[in-house]
DNA sequence: GCTCGATGCTTGAGAACATCAAACAATACG
DNA sequence: CGTATTGTTTGATGTTCTCAAGCATCGAGC
């Protein structure tokens, strides 16, 4: 029976998580010749597309900086710009099919990831999933 | 009443949970004027001290990159190189107290994640570090 | 209509980060 | 020993990042 872990143990317990998903996801991403920078923004992107600005909000980063990982990523036609018809100022970005397999091929190729979640019962799955987006709200 | 959650559908989330954390861990890590790698590579070492080549795997980089890193770090007193006294080729890279200090500055300062947590009551932070524990083992 | 401040994106300069190939020293092992 | 292997560094090249500046568009008010 453990006992409660305290906040920073949980803290640390996260930061080791997500280096481990993020090794992860960094080198399937590697295997299509992508950058982190890069598959990270396409797997924002599964979920709607976004404006350049937005993107940078979510990823953390200079508005500027998307300018040249959009660049490169329409280059290789992964994801394309559509000006706004409401707003001409803004640019909407979105994943083309390729764009889309391209994440979702990623995603299955999280070999530890997969192989984690797969010791997990379907009572635990839905729990983490209940408890992750507690504390990870859209 | 939640249905199993989908594999996908918890890579998803997962995805998402990362790029938050990721988001406030970058933020957090500026306001100490240390890059994200810069951070990570504390963070790591928060656990123990490690090889260079250990950092790079444990980062998912090559390790000629991990030289410059910690050339920078070194060069504000976060870390120190030390020649390992059973293998002169080896150098183990450890934290200063000042390093130690910032790693745990930037997690004390991730707003988002403590607000998350905060939301949890004890036993579901004990179940969620179980849950964390069994998909991502040391 | 017009001006003016704010907003969204891009550009350019400079630092950091990433990968790869090649170098070097130290070790391991036949 | 001699030879292959390993751990780290260096150098070249492309990507990412931040910051300041630029341009176009929008929105609110006159």
């Amino acid at each position: 029976m453990p006992s409660t872990p305290s906040k920073a143990q949980l803290m640390e317990l996260l930061a080791h998580s997500v280096s481990t998903h993020y090794a992860d996801f960094t080198s399937a991403a590697a295997d299509l010749s992508l950058t982190a920078s890069q598959a990270k923004t396409l797997s924002v992107l599964r979920r709607a597309p976004a404006s350049m600005r937005s993107l940078a909000h979510t990823l953390a980063c200079d508005a500027s900086n998307m300018t040249g990982i959009i660049d490169r990523l329409e280059k290789r036609d992964l994801v394309h710009r559509e000006v706004s018809s409401t707003d001409r100022r803004v640019k909407n970005v979105a994943l083309t099919e390729t764009g889309e397999k391209a994440i979702d091929t990623i995603r299955e190729r999280m070999e530890q990831t997969q192989t984690g979640l797969d010791k997990l019962s379907e009572e635990e799955r839905t729990e983490l999933f209940r408890l992750l987006t507690v504390v990870f709200p859209h």
